[in-house]
DNA sequence: ACTATCGTCAACAAATAGCTTACATTGGCC
DNA sequence: GGCCAATGTAAGCTATTTGTTGACGATAGT
């Protein structure tokens, strides 16, 4: 028996948010209000985010990468996990086959 | 001097419409209409994400790791790195400073 | 009492994913 | 030549979704 390294995840990728409102916000003593001013977003579109009511999309991760110092990778992955982990979820795909590189 | 991990990327990195186009779709030996069907999307579809012109979806992610039998994370990625790229091209960020964590 | 922040809701604008239908072109194949 | 399947693109449409503004009540600080 030989461990396959899976990625089969059981439990759902946190979303970016989280990561925000749990952590990276509270470290800045910043206010939200503040924080979405800075961004250059309306105060609204960041509770959505910070409520994973929307997802950080490429535009809001170059921003939040621009105003904590890391990169807008480490935002842009994280949604795509959690994206990737939901559309694992919801879409079936019983009906599409598996199919190898060509015979001939 | 020291070499920092940089992230920027000098080339756009390439759309996973390309590595469809040239590389995966040719390996299975089978017609682009006949791949479009067994994703479950419509040719036209299948059309523009080859031609660059709609993004890999998450859904359609799934999709392309179930029949190619790797994984969605394959797509799912190459579309971030695109989308990521593009948005660091785009957006202005020059506004936004670069904050730290609180002093207190 | 006043003010700022909080968290949410509603309505709206803009963009986008994905579909259908249609068209012209190419390349077998009989 | 005639026929058919595959190719590549375009136009138009629908549904969903990102992001906005404006408003509302609640809470806390001064």
């Amino acid at each position: 028996m030989t461990f396959v390294a899976r990625r089969n995840r059981a439990r759902c990728p946190t979303h970016p948010g989280v990561l925000l409102r749990e952590d990276v916000i509270p470290a800045t003593g910043r206010t939200k209000s503040e924080i979405a001013g800075l961004l250059g977003i309306s105060r609204q579109h960041l509770y959505d985010i910070l409520g994973e009511r929307k997802p950080v999309s490429p535009s809001v991760a170059v921003r939040l990468g621009k105003l904590f110092g890391d990169g807008a990778g480490v935002w842009t992955r994280m949604q795509a996990a959690y994206d990737t982990w939901h559309a694992e979820q919801n879409e079936d795909v019983s009906g599409i086959p598996t199919i190898r590189a060509k015979a001939a």
